[in-house]
DNA sequence: GCAAGGTC
């Protein structure tokens, strides 16, 4: 029998350190196994996995993919393979001799599986060890203590569910991303992938666009009146009517009927307020966050999906908020609400806050969703605090969202107040002959009597509409009448937000995933821009799916493989049975799939073409390509090629993506170049060629590399790109040259640079304030000292602050700060020893 | 170089 210590093994590093503190009493300590943290104490050890540390593959003699046939992979072997080799080895280390093994992963399905995964990582090395599992939905001493004191067996059913999830997956995936890859010859970098939960992820973003496609606008009016009660001011009051349904409306479709109402509504001064409704409704707070709310509320500050995740990741490995993966939305019984409260009753930013919600009668009742989960709570602030200078600005934005969310769900209900009055207008006499000798106005006014939670989150809409207090019978002044001609509007494509909250709702992906999977897309060429429209590959792709393969882009297949995994877990089916089905079921897929693998991939082909395509070549009228060249760099070539050599340029900086707009003298699609912040309008490419072949370059001083010995003068060039820049006259024989901004007119201005000679340059931008870029060699300068300074800021553990600290004292970039002494350095900089220094070099390095 | 699911 081993009489090793005993091992406990956690789904993440971080669940392992707080374990072993609560269980420990404080007292462990952290050691290194394999480079992998171990907490020991007593005769215990912890550890933590990585997620999954296996992974289901096939064996490698499958992994060219031309060699072997798509279909062939599903009945191939898959294997389970180490992906995580150090933490892998590290468990063998510790299982080998260890007297007990406790599972201590997520208490969910994908953690069950996670824990067989550990448990036949231990059994490989130790056949007779006992291996106990433990379960809790949080990390709380309570919690934790209670779990393992009763330990539990490993739920096999349920990890042959999650396992029978990863086999079809994987099969489902791999077999059918080879075909249509291989139908279109997109091997390489540019591979055509599809997927369980991508494949209807993409479909609802290609089904909304043929909405939208398909959309035929209808036109309709509406009419509006400034109504005015004597001394209390105007507001506006809006034109409707019964339709047939007896139910108000606002739309006028028939554009005649409109200008006859419009005509008795202008030729009338006065309305008679006819009815007076008021009603007070409650507005209650929003319930705890869970992921997709997260997110949600994130993208309404302007986070993307993603950026969202990856600084609530970083919120949570800081120790400030709980985990930000979870799809509960009803906080556990161990958190107290006061406690936590208390813990910002000091906080500088939101002490009042919480004093405020903490002066309250009876106990606090926070609010709660209608999903209960048994992994993690809902995301909340831990009451671990922060400084604002320990985030960054949009870390603390985010924070503070997190914080006030928790704040909102303990706080009261608001309470608004809604005042509807409708007016009744009676034709003048003088009106021209109609069949209107009456029609009615109404105006919907609303104030937030009683702010409650908004005082504690303002993220929501709190804007009042002003009706003032009338009564019936009162008479208003008709101060301006209005008609405006609209069109109904097709329907609004996703957001990233929507399109995770839509996710959700269908029951594909999960809240760890979602918003990978919307990468992911964009990563494969299926969507571009923000909010996210699908390219011509998306579309075929999608159709070519809706033909031979409608599974992969259904939502059922999740549905029916969740039912499946419940069946599995209740012991009633078996995985084998499940997986042989589902097999089975794909090779009638590719049955008809085969015969048709040329028409596939041509239709692929001309949509991966369409997506490329700018307009007709001027020299050889052929179709004009985004292409990129050897060296990543992205040009317009023509289709022609060898035969047509005709190429633009395109900006250095970005990836292009082409718009619907289309410039009229050269027939060509403009071009955008997306680079994050850096993002802009490139516009037609023939015709920013032409600007620059025919712009002059402007001569604004001598070149200070080449002037005094060979002439060489600088001038302000445009190039054929689009980009410009201060260059020498005698290029290429003199490459000195200055940067200039893309954007904006640039103005010579008659100040001059006394030490370079040159003279000041003012940047005009349209929507900005000219700005004064000054001489452009001192203008390099300062960006390049800007630059190494946020250059000392890549080095783990320097900041803005020191990173300033670090220039003062002399050290402007990554390679001096290499050179310097350590010792001297730290008597020269406040508050940063010797060892400090050491450890940055050392990163630097 | 395929999926989706963990985690970082």
């Amino acid at each position: 029998m081993s009489r090793g210590p005993a091992l406990i093994i956690t789904e993440k590093d971080n669940a392992a350190r707080r374990i072993a503190e609560i269980l420990s009493g404080g007292t462990a300590d952290a050691e290194r196994e394999h480079g992998v943290n171990v907490y020991k104490w007593g005769g215990k050890r912890c550890i933590g996995l990585s997620g999954h540390v296996v992974g289901v593959d096939f064996p490698s003699e499958y992994n060219d993919w031309r060699d072997v046939e798509p279909v062939e992979l599903i009945d191939a072997p898959i294997e389970k393979q180490p992906t995580q080799q150090n933490i892998v080895s590290a468990i063998r280390t510790l299982a080998r001799h260890a007297s007990n093994v406790t599972i201590a992963t997520d208490y969910d399905r994908e953690g069950e599986l996670i824990g067989k995964e550990a448990y036949e990582l231990v059994r490989e090395v130790n056949e007779d060890v006992d291996i106990d599992r433990v379960r809790f939905s949080s990390i709380t001493d309570r919690e934790v203590q209670e779990a393992f004191d009763n330990p539990d067996e490993l739920d096999f059913d349920l990890a042959a569910a999650g396992e029978a999830r990863q086999v079809i997956d994987l099969i489902w995936g791999a077999a059918l991303t080879r075909f249509l890859s291989l139908s279109a010859r997109q091997l390489g970098d540019d591979f055509i992938s599809v997927g369980r939960v991508q494949g209807p992820t993409l479909k609802l973003i290609v089904d909304r666009e043929r909405e939208i496609d398909a959309f035929d606008p209808e036109d309709y009016w509406e009419l509006f009146a400034d109504l005015e009660k004597a001394d209390e001011g105007g507001f506006e009051a809006q034109y409707f009517y019964r339709d047939e349904d007896g139910n108000e409306a606002e739309r006028v479709w028939d554009g005649d009927r409109a200008e006859a109402v419009y005509e008795v509504l202008s030729g009338t001064d006065a309305a008679t307020v006819d009815s007076v409704n008021r009603r007070t409704r409650t507005d209650s707070p929003p319930a705890p966050f869970n992921t997709t709310q997260f997110i949600r509320a994130a993208s309404s500050l302007n986070y993307s999906a993603q950026r969202a995740m990856s600084m609530a990741e970083d919120l949570y490995t800081a120790g400030y908020i709980t985990y930000p993966r979870t799809d509960n939305t009803v906080y556990p019984e161990d958190l107290d609400p006061e406690e936590l409260l208390e813990a910002f009753l000091d906080d500088r930013t939101f002490g009042d806050d919480a004093e405020q919600l903490l002066d309250v009668e009876e106990a606090i009742e926070p609010t709660a969703g209608d999903e209960e989960t048994t992994d993690h709570p809902p995301i909340h602030p831990t009451g671990e605090r922060p400084t604002r200078s320990d985030l960054s600005e949009d870390e603390w934005e985010i924070y503070e969202l997190v914080v006030r969310r928790f704040f909102a769900t303990v706080a009261d209900d608001a309470t608004w107040e809604h005042l509807k009055v409708v007016a009744r207008v009676a034709a003048a006499t003088n009106a021209a002959e109609t069949d209107i000798d009456e029609l009615r106005l109404k105006a919907n006014g609303k104030r937030l009597v009683e702010a409650g939670y908004h005082d504690v989150y303002p993220y929501f809409n709190q804007q009042e509409t002003h009706v003032p207090d009338v009564e019936e019978g009162e008479s208003l002044a008709i101060t301006e009448t209005r008609i405006e001609d609209k069109q109904t509007q097709p329907p609004r494509r996703y957001g990233q937000s929507r399109l995770i909250e839509t996710m959700e709702k269908m029951g594909i992906g999960t809240k760890s995933t979602r918003h990978h999977t919307i990468e992911k897309l964009y990563d494969r060429g299926y969507i571009e821009s923000d909010p996210p429209r699908p390219t011509m590959l998306a579309r075929a792709v999608v159709e070519a799916a809706e033909e031979y393969a409608d599974q992969i882009v259904s939502e059922d297949m999740t549905a029916q493989l969740e039912a499946d995994m419940q069946a599995i877990a209740a012991g009633e089916t078996a995985y084998s049975e499940v997986t042989a089905e589902s097999k089975e079921m794909l090779q009638r897929v590719f049955d008809e799939l085969t015969d048709s693998r040329e028409d596939v991939g041509d239709h692929i082909q001309k949509s991966l073409k369409a997506d490329k395509t700018l307009g007709p070549c001027p020299e050889s009228g052929d179709d004009l390509l985004v292409r990129k060249s050897r060296h990543g760099s992205y040009f317009v070539g023509c289709d022609g090629y060898p035969d047509c050599t005709y190429t633009l340029p395109l900006p250095s900086t970005g990836k292009p993506l082409i718009l619907d707009e289309t410039c009229e003298d050269h027939e060509l699609r403009e071009v955008k170049m997306l680079a994050g912040r850096k993002t802009f309008t490139h516009g037609c490419p023939q015709c920013k060629a032409d600007e620059a072949d025919e712009e002059e370059d402007l001569v604004i001083g001598e070149c200070p590399d080449c002037g005094s010995e060979e002439g060489g003068e600088l001038a302000i060039k445009r190039l054929r790109n689009g980009s410009r820049l201060v260059g020498c006259t005698r290029y290429p024989d003199c490459e000195y040259s200055l940067p200039l901004p893309r954007r904006g007119e640039i103005e010579v201005t008659d100040a001059r640079c006394d030490e370079h000679d040159l003279p000041e340059l003012v940047i005009d931008n349209d929507d900005d304030e000219p700005w004064e870029l000054g001489c452009p060699i001192c203008n390099y300068r300062e960006y390049q000292a800007d630059r190494n300074g946020s250059e000392l800021e890549t080095v783990s553990g320097i900041g803005e602050k020191t990173a300033d600290k670090l220039k003062t004292a002399g050290v402007a970039d990554v390679a001096a700060l290499k050179d310097a002494d350590p010792d001297a350095l730290a008597e020269e900089v406040d508050g940063v020893g010797a060892d400090t220094v050491r450890n940055w070099q050392a990163d630097a390095d």
